[in-house]
DNA sequence: CCATATTGAATGAATGTTCAACAAATATAG
DNA sequence: CTATATTTGTTGAACATTCATTCAATATGG
C-alpha cells in the first residue's frame, strides 16, 4: 500500500513551489476535485503556510488564500482548523513512514546495507527539504502542551527506534562492537533528528551533503568494521 | 558563578513550581521590586507559560497573571509582546552560554577533559530540565519564519560550535584519528541537540541520565583512545 | 432538480495595546 | 524631621484588531 503510492508523491516536486498543481486559469471555479484531492490539497497549502509564517502565524486565511480557495472551505473539508493541523500532521507522519519503510524494504538483507540506507532516507530530497522541516519542526514547538501531536510527532516514532536498536544489535554481533546498542540507537536517531534541526534553521553553512557526511562520520566511527570514512559501506568480506 | 548561585535555584525546586519566588502575602501591593527584578520575573514567568501552553497560545495576560501582576504591566517594563519574547530567548541564550563557557573554564586544559564537561554540562538539571527544554523548543518553531529568532535561537551557536571543532582537531591530532574534525564537530553538536529534542517530548523512557550515556557512547566511538565505554574519560598516559 | 461543494459576509470570542487614575518611592522645601 | 511635590511603578477597564467559525445564498455536477 503504502510502496505503491509513495512513487506520485514523493518524487519531482523538487522543494515544491507551492503552486505544482495548482493550474493558472481560474478554471470558472465550482467544484474541480474529489473531495480527497481537495483535502490533500488544503493540507499541502498548510504546510506552505506552516513553512513560511510559522505556526502561530497560520491562518485559516492564508490556507484557503494558499489553497485558492475561498475562507469557509477549509471549515467544510476540516471540522475546525485544530483537525486540519491534526491530518496535516498526519499526512507528514504518514509519508515519512512510507518513506523510510520503503527504503528499507529495498535494502536487502545486510544490516550494514539497511543501516546505511535508513541513514540516507532521511536526508532525501523529496522529506528533508526546508518546507517539509519547516513544517515539522512547526510542530514539535507546540508538541509538548499537546498530547495529539506528541503521539504523531516523533516522525522517528517507536517502530522507528525498534528498527535501529534491532540493526546495531545485529552490526554489534556481527563486528564484536562492545557499545550498548540501545545508546546507540539513540544517539543515532537523535542526531539525526538534531541535524534536521539545523538544516532547518538554515543559518550557517549546513548543506543536506554536509549533514549527510557527519551522519556518515557518526557511522564510520560507531561501526568501523561496517562503513568506511568516505561514505561508502565496506564489503561484508573485507 | 552557576555553582555558588545553583543551590538556590536548581535543586530542590522539582520542575520550578513557577511561585518559588512568589510570597504569599499581598504584601499590599505597589512597586516591591527593582526594574531589573520585575523584568526577570516577567521573563520566567513567559518562560512558564511556553513551556505549559506552547509558544502559540502564550498570551500576555497569561504572563501577568503567572507572575501575579496585573495585565497592563508587561507594556510597561517590555514594550510589546514581541519584544518580550525576545528579551526571554536573549536571557535562555545568555544562560546558556555562560554556562558552557564556565563548564569548559573549569576543565583545565586537557582537551578530552574539556569536551567531556562541555558535553555533560549540556545536561545539567540547571539547563537541561523540562521547563528549560520546552522553551526551547517553542522558539525553534517560530524561528525559521522570524530573523531575529534565528540569530539567537541557536543556543549551540557559532562560538559553541568552534569549539567543538577545534577540540575535535586537538583530538584528533593526538589521537591519530582520521575522521574529519567539522563533520564530527557537527554531527556531535547536532545529536546533543537532537537529544534535547527527545527529552522535551518527554515519551518513551528516555531520562537524562539516559541522554547523557547515549552522547558518552558516541565520544567513546568516536575518540577510542581519549573516552571508556562507561562515560569516564581514560587517563592520557593508558 | 437533488445533493453537495463553494462562497463571502456576518458574528463573536480572544487578545495585544493604550491610557487615565492611582499609589508608592523619592526629592524638595520649610 | 514633617509636609508637599514630583517621579515612577502599577492597575484595570476600554479599545481596536485579528481570526476561527457559522450560515444563508449560490453554483455545480449527476
Amino acid at each position: 500500500m503504502w510502496s505503491a503510492a509513495g512513487t506520485m508523491k514523493t518524487t519531482a516536486l523538487k522543494e515544491r513551489g507551492s503552486d505544482s498543481e495548482r493550474q493558472s486559469e481560474p478554471e470558472k471555479r465550482g467544484r474541480k476535485a474529489s473531495k480527497e484531492t481537495r483535502r490533500q490539497q488544503l493540507i499541502e497549502a498548510t504546510i506552505d503556510s506552516l513553512a513560511k509564517r510559522g505556526y502561530s502565524e497560520t491562518t485559516m486565511a492564508d490556507v484557503a488564500d494558499g489553497a485558492g480557495l475561498s475562507r469557509g472551505i477549509v471549515n467544510f473539508h476540516f471540522e475546525s482548523k485544530e483537525k486540519l493541523l491534526v491530518a496535516t500532521l498526519q499526512y507528514m507522519a504518514d509519508e515519512y513512514s512510507q518513506h523510510w519503510r520503503s527504503a528499507l524494504q529495498k535494502a536487502g538483507d545486510d544490516p550494514a546495507r539497511q543501516l546505511g540506507v535508513l541513514v540516507a532516507a532521511d536526508f532525501d530530497r523529496s522529506i528533508c527539504n526546508k518546507r517539509k522541516l519547516a513544517a515539522w519542526c512547526a510542530f514539535w514547538g507546540e508538541a509538548k502542551s499537546r498530547p495529539t501531536y506528541q503521539a504523531l510527532c516523533g516522525a522517528r516514532d517507536e517502530a522507528y527506534q525498534n528498527v535501529f536498536v534491532d540493526l546495531c544489535r545485529k552490526l554489534k554481533a556481527d563486528g564484536d562492537y562492545d557499545f550498548e546498542p540501545v545508546a546507540t540507537a539513540l544517539a543515532l536517531s537523535a542526531m539525526l533528528e538534531g541535524l534536521w534541526l539545523r538544516l532547518m534553521m538554515g543559518t550557517e553553512d549546513v548543506t543536506r551533503e554536509v549533514a549527510y557526511q557527519a551522519a556518515c562520520e557518526y557511522l564510520a566511527s560507531a561501526f568501523p568494521r561496517h562503513y568506511a570514512r568516505n561514505g561508502t559501506k565496506l564489503g561484508k568480506t573485507e
